[in-house]
RNA sequence: GGCGCUGUAGCCAAGUGGUAAGGCAGAGGUCUGCAAAACCUCCACCACCGGUUCGAGUCCGGUCAGCGCCUCCA
C-alpha cells in the first residue's frame, strides 16, 4: 500500500481562513492554531478487542480527511491517536470483567495476545481504506507512569481521592465538569452498584485507578493498589505528552462526548493543564436509521464490507456525506458509490492513458475551468470541511473534461493540469483513487503480457469488424466480458480495462 | 425524565432568508455496425400547522415521526 504523497504548495497563505465547528463552543469557529503553521490534532483510537466496524471507519477516515485538509493547506500536522490496550470494564458499573479479557477468555488467548491482534487488524483495515498512519500511535500499555503521575497531580490538588485501593475523581470539587456536554451534575442518572457506591464520595464520580480483583490479568503497580488505570486517563495523559499544553484538535466519535471527553477535559484541566482548544466530533454511521454499534450487533466489519466492495468505494461513501451528519448506509447506498465512483476514476484513468500520447500545448478556456473547480473544492474544505460539496466540484470538473476530451485532442500541459487537480484534491486530500483493486494486484510482468495478447486479440476483433464479420467481433467481446475485461469502441480504436 | 440532534425526489446527500448543489437509479436524445462509455435534456408543492419578513428548506412557536447521549460504544 503506497501512502500517497502530501506536496505543500509553498505559495500557499499560511492563513487559509479554514473555519470548523467547535463543540465547546457549539458553532463554526475560525480556526487559529496555537503556533501558526503547526497543528496538533488528537484521536481518540479504538480498543483492540474485536474487528473493527464501518461506525470506526467513518471516525477514523473523517479525521483523516481533516488532517490532509489541513496539510494540504500548508500546516504541518502531528496527528497522534492512541491504542486502548488496557482492558476496561464491561460496564461503567466499575464492577466485572474486562473487555480484553472476556475475549481472551473466548478466544483461549492471553489479553496482550487479543489486544495485539486487533492491534493488526485494525491497521491492516485503516491501511487498506488509506487512512494515513498516526504521526504518534501511543498504547495504553506503555503510557501507566505518566498516567499514574496525572492522577498523583489530581490527588495533590484535591480533585481525586483515593478509597479501598482505587482513586476517583471528585467531580463536586470541579464545577466545569459537564460543561462540553452542556450537563448539570443533578441531571445524571446514577449507574453504579451500590458495592462501589460505598466507595464513592458522589455516585458520578469516576474511576481515575481501580485496584485489580485476583483474577484480574492485565495489572499494575502503583502507589496505591495493583491494578489499573481507568477507562479516561490515558488519552489525558497521552495527548498531554505528545501535543503538550493547549494543543489545537481533539476529535472523536460524538458518542464519547459524554462522558469520555468531558473526563478528559476534567482530569486535564483540574491538575492544572490547558487542554484542547478545539472539539470536533463526527456523527454516527446508521443502517435502517439506527447507529451501527458493537453492543447492538448491528455492524458489518470493514473486513466483511470489503469482500464485496473495493476500499476506495467505501472511502468514496464515507466523504460523499459530511462528518457532522449522520450517514446512512444500505446497499442502495453502496450501488450509488460504486458507479459514481467509477466515473470519477475513469476519467482520471483516461486522462493518464492520454498523457502517455498528448500534443504539446494548452486549452486555456479549459485550463481556467480546471482552476475554478479547484477553488471551489478548496473553498468547500475551509468551510468546516465540506467533503459532499467538494466531491461535487470533482463530478463537475469531470463532467467538463469528459466534453473536452470526447471533442478532440487536449493539450499535454492541460491534462497535467486535471491530472494533477485530481491527485491533489481527491488523491492527497480525500484519500481515493489509490490503486488497491485487482489491476493493481497484477504483477507487473503479468501485465506486460496481458497488455500484448490484449493487442493481439484486439487486433483480430477489429480485423472482423473491418470486413463486418460482426458475429464473430461480438462472440470476442462477450468472450472477453465473461473474463472480466471491458472492451469499448471509441474514435481512437478500442480500449479494455479489467 | 434530563440534555441534544434530525426529518430535502425511489436511494444517498449539500444547502450561509432571495425563486432547491451533486451523485445513483429512471425517461428521452447525440455518438456507435450493435453495445458500452461519455455527453446533452427531463425528473422535489424541502414532515405538518401557525408566526416574523417584501421574501423562509433556511429564523421563531407548536404538532407528528425518528435518532443520539445520560451504562460499554467511534
Amino acid at each position: 500500500m503506497t501512502q500517497p504523497t502530501i506536496t505543500q504548495d509553498t505559495a500557499r497563505q499560511p492563513n487559509p481562513n479554514i473555519t470548523l465547528y467547535d463543540t465547546m463552543q457549539r458553532q463554526k469557529v475560525p480556526f487559529v492554531p496555537g503556533t501558526p503553521g503547526y497543528v496538533g490534532m488528537y484521536l481518540c483510537g479504538p480498543t483492540v478487542y474485536s474487528d473493527a466496524h464501518l461506525g470506526h471507519a467513518k471516525k477514523e477516515v473523517a479525521f483523516d480527511v481533516i488532517r490532509r485538509a489541513l496539510t494540504h493547506f500548508g500546516y504541518q500536522v502531528r496527528y497522534v491517536s492512541n491504542i486502548t490496550d488496557v482492558g476496561h470494564l464491561l460496564n461503567d458499573a466499575d464492577e466485572g470483567e474486562d473487555k480484553l479479557q472476556a475475549r481472551a477468555r473466548l478466544e483461549q488467548l492471553e489479553p496482550m495476545e487479543v489486544a495485539d491482534k486487533y492491534f493488526w487488524s485494525f491497521f491492516r483495515d485503516m491501511d487498506a481504506l488509506n487512512v494515513l498512519r498516526p504521526s504518534i500511535n501511543p498504547r495504553a500499555t506503555g503510557h501507566i507512569q505518566e498516567q499514574i503521575k496525572l492522577i498523583e497531580e489530581l490527588i495533590e490538588k484535591g480533585h481525586a481521592y483515593e478509597s479501598a485501593g482505587s482513586v476517583y475523581f471528585d467531580v463536586r470539587s470541579w464545577p466545569e465538569y459537564g460543561k462540553l456536554s452542556g450537563r448539570k451534575l443533578d441531571d445524571q442518572e446514577e449507574g453504579t452498584r451500590e458495592a462501589v457506591r460505598d466507595e464513592k464520595r458522589d455516585p458520578r464520580d469516576f474511576a481515575l485507578w481501580k485496584k485489580a480483583e485476583p483474577e484480574h490479568l492485565m495489572r499494575w503497580d502503583s502507589p496505591w493498589s495493583v491494578g489499573f488505570p481507568g477507562w479516561h486517563i490515558e488519552c489525558s495523559a497521552m495527548s498531554l505528552k505528545y501535543l503538550g499544553e493547549g494543543f489545537d484538535i481533539h476529535g472523536g466519535g460524538l458518542d464519547l462526548q459524554f462522558p469520555h471527553h468531558e473526563a478528559e477535559i476534567a482530569q486535564a484541566e483540574a491538575a492544572g493543564h490547558h487542554f484542547a482548544r478545539y472539539w470536533m466530533h463526527n456523527n454516527m454511521l446508521t443502517i435502517g436509521g439506527e447507529k451501527m454499534s458493537k453492543s447492538k450487533g448491528n455492524f458489518t466489519t470493514i473486513q466483511d464490507i470489503l469482500k464485496k466492495y473495493d476500499p476506495m468505494v467505501v472511502r468514496f461513501l464515507l466523504v460523499s456525506s459530511h462528518y457532522r451528519s449522520v450517514t446512512e448506509m444500505n446497499e442502495e447506498a453502496f450501488a450509488s458509490a460504486a458507479n459514481g465512483y467509477r466515473r470519477l476514476s475513469e476519467t482520471l484513468h483516461e486522462i493518464e492513458r492520454r498523457l502517455k500520447d498528448a500534443p504539446a500545448g494548452s486549452d486555456t478556456a479549459l485550463d481556467s475551468k480546471i482552476a475554478a473547480r479547484v477553488t471551489e473544492f478548496e473553498d468547500a474544505m475551509r468551510d468546516d470541511f465540506n467533503t459532499p460539496k467538494a466531491v461535487a466540484s470533482l463530478f463537475g470538473l469531470t463532467g467538463e473534461l469528459n466534453t473536452a476530451l470526447n471533442a478532440g485532442p487536449v493539450g499535454r500541459d492541460t491534462l497535467e493540469r486535471a491530472r494533477d487537480a485530481y491527485r491533489s484534491l481527491g488523491g492527497d486530500v480525500l484519500g481515493l483513487f489509490a490503486e488497491t483493486g485487482s489491476a493493481a494486484s497484477v504483477a507487473q510482468d503479468d501485465a506486460s503480457v496481458i497488455d500484448a495478447l490484449m493487442d493481439l486479440v484486439l487486433k483480430a476483433r477489429q480485423n472482423y469488424r473491418l470486413q463486418k464479420q460482426y458475429a464473430e467481433a461480438d462472440e470476442l467481446r462477450e468472450t472477453l466480458g465473461k473474463a472480466g475485461i471491458t472492451v469499448e469502441d471509441t474514435k481512437d480504436g478500442a480500449r479494455w480495462k479489467r
